[in-house]
RNA sequence: GCGCCCGUAGCUCAAUUGGAUAGAGCAUCGGCCUUCUAAGCCGAGGGUUGCAGGUUCAAUCCCUGCCGGGUGCGCCA
């Protein structure tokens, strides 16, 4: 619909041009934008006001003669200048109900296109470091990441969904150690007890499950407990089985699933940490001070240098991540985007200064980040502290229990990214009815309730028939509700080429309040079968927009509630 | 001190990448169930978009400087 308007602004621009109105070798972008206010029409374009200065006219003069060169057509009944100097647009009822017929006839598929042509992107997301189960973070993580993935997915990427295992480091050892002092009876009160270590009751758990010799399985390793508190190899290797089980467990009953497991200590294993150190070395960006291998991260924008080889020989943490990022491009992704909590950004800068001293060709700038900030949790009027160490927990999966999958993930991917958040634990649970989600999925199983009412008095409906009778939607709420799914497949776009999720959330909470108003004033099963047909078929238009709009967001859209 | 993010209604958040009179929900007040699901609808009140400048036809949005909140600044990960 935009564009055919655009394109017929362009045919205007170009009669004016060759009546010397506007300059010949200007290219003016044209722009339309939806009205905010139906006074304004459905469609405005600012296009006058921006070619008034280069046409030496006033803006509403020039509107009046673009508008005159404007070729016939079907698309819009009327064209007005207003303010100082919009063009608005009033489409034809043929536009509107086209845009109806357009979204029966691509059902499933309408909002989606193939912009992305296939192009293979990774996504990389929660890389929870396996030393306990998920929390509210991670959730967040979790949904926006899984529903940017949707969205890419939607507008054509060939998607990989990541998630990386910090296995290798010191973080492993607290760990092990936590579970080792665990086994032996201590407790974090004890003046012996490990200095970083865990201090959470999970612990206590995963320390009785090895003892008794229980056999736990992940992804795609199984470990079994030796018993033997004094094998601290062995209870590593079980408590980082035992974690990863977990936190699959919670990602399955938050469904949101990974197409690749990449454990960083495979990067070791292979030798890739090696092997990016010594290139590091060769293209002569690193050298040795007190005893330590720096990396001059400074010549990539960096405020200091950076230790890559600690004096005790280990690497610092970020040079097995520049390793991994160097394989992710050499698996071809030229696309690659790391959704993870803002609170990690310091790396940002220098992964990719290491990517940059490899020589390896990587852009600049790659790979791109989606950070979010922190989520706040309310209880009670009171913030909950989460801390592993300390042992306050609150873990994703308690918040599922208690608030349900579909409110967890909308609340978590319904606000910008980077602004902070905050989850009120007894709104969502106590108060669940006030809950957005149930907002839109209410207005989804209330059209097929609609449907189910038609069927129980014999009536019947199908897309065909519809087709002929559209032309009755005459209602100003009609017309505006097709406008509003008209620009769905637009929103889609918008959400997934610049990676915010929170897009779709309003856009759904916007067009299910239309629908619940036009619901509540209109009749959809009337007498009359050509007005019952027209209405059944924008009912549908509206559910099939909320079904593709919030499975972008992985939430359900239940038939009946 | 330096880097990044944020500051919009009492609260939680939007604002189509610079557009026209800044919008929703919650909360408050008043109406609507004999009618396709009241998890709903209709109406009312609530704002100097943190402050001060700048850029231009136009600024919540871009630039500069302040103020306030968050986060990061290790040979931790």
């Amino acid at each position: 619909m935009k564009s055919q308007l655009a394109e017929l602004l362009a045919q205007a621009v170009a009669v004016l041009k060759t009546q010397a109105v506007i300059p010949a070798d200007l290219e003016p972008r044209i722009q339309l934008e939806n009205t905010r206010d139906k006074a304004h029409g459905d469609l405005a374009s600012n296009l006058a006001m921006m070619l008034a200065k280069p046409a030496g006219k006033k803006p509403r003069d020039l509107a009046e003669l673009i508008v005159q060169a404007i070729p016939e057509n079907n698309l819009v009944t009327k064209v007005e200048i207003a303010g100082p100097g919009f063009i608005n647009f009033f489409l034809s009822s043929a536009s509107t109900t086209s845009i109806v017929q357009n979204v029966l006839a691509q059902a499933e598929k309408y909002g989606h296109n193939e912009s992305g042509e296939g192009r293979k992107v990774q996504v990389e997301f929660v890389s929870a470091n396996p030393t306990g189960p998920l929390h509210i973070g991670h959730g967040r993580g979790a949904a926006v990441g899984d529903s940017i993935c949707r969205l890419l997915a939607a507008t054509g990427w060939d998607v990989t969904r990541e998630f990386y295992y910090n296995d290798a480091g010191q973080q492993i050892n607290n760990l092990a150690l936590s579970v080792q002092a665990r086994a032996k009876g201590l407790t974090p009160e004890d003046p012996s007890w490990p200095d970083d270590g865990y201090r959470g009751d999970y612990i206590i758990e995963l320390a009785e499950s090895f003892m008794k010799g229980e056999t736990v399985s992940a992804a795609d390793q199984e470990f079994t407990g030796t018993g033997n508190a004094d094998d601290l190899d062995a209870i590593r290797k079980f408590a980082v089985a035992y974690l990863r089980h977990e936190q699959d467990l919670d990602l399955k009953a938050f469904d949101v699933n990974f197409d690749v497991y990449f454990l960083e200590s495979s990067l070791y294993k292979d030798g890739k940490v090696e092997e990016a150190v010594q290139t590091l070395i060769e293209n002569g960006y690193t050298y040795e001070d007190g005893g330590a291998l720096w990396l001059r991260t400074t010549d990539f924008g960096d405020d200091k240098d950076r230790v890559m080889r600690k004096t005790d020989g280990g690497y610092t943490y970020f040079v097995p991540d520049v390793a991994y990022h160097l394989n992710k491009w050499q698996r071809g992704f030229v696309n690659v985007i790391n959704e993870q909590g803002a609170d990690h950004h310091s790396t940002i800068t220098r992964v990719r200064a290491g990517l940059q001293a490899l020589n390896k060709g990587i852009p600049e700038g790659w790979p791109s980040y989606v950070l979010h900030q922190m989520v706040t949790v309310m209880r009670g009027g009171e913030e909950v502290k989460i801390s592993k160490r300390a042992g306050s927990y609150l873990t994703l999966r308690d918040l599922i229990d208690e608030v349900g999958c579909d409110a967890t993930r909308f609340f978590l991917a319904a606000r910008k990214a980077d602004s902070q958040l905050t989850f009120d634990i007894d709104l969502a649970r106590s108060q669940s009815a006030d809950n957005p989600v149930y907002y839109i999925q209410y207005a989804h199983a209330r059209v097929c309730s609609i449907f189910r009412k038609l069927k129980s008095e014999n009536l019947s409906w199908d897309k065909e028939q519809a087709q002929a009778s559209l032309s009755k939607l005459e209602l100003e709420s009609e017309k505006e509700i097709m406008v509003k799914i008209g620009r769905f497949p637009e929103v889609v776009n918008l959400a997934a080429s610049n990676h915010e999720p929170h897009v779709i959330a309003n856009y759904l909470r916007d067009l299910a309040g239309d629908f619940h108003a036009w619901y509540n004033n209109e009749k959809t099963l009337v007498e009359d079968t050509e007005l019952r047909n027209a209405r059944l078929a924008l009912a549908e238009a509206v559910r099939i927009v909320i079904n593709n709009g919030l499975d972008l967001l992985g939430v359900s859209a239940p038939a009946e509630m």
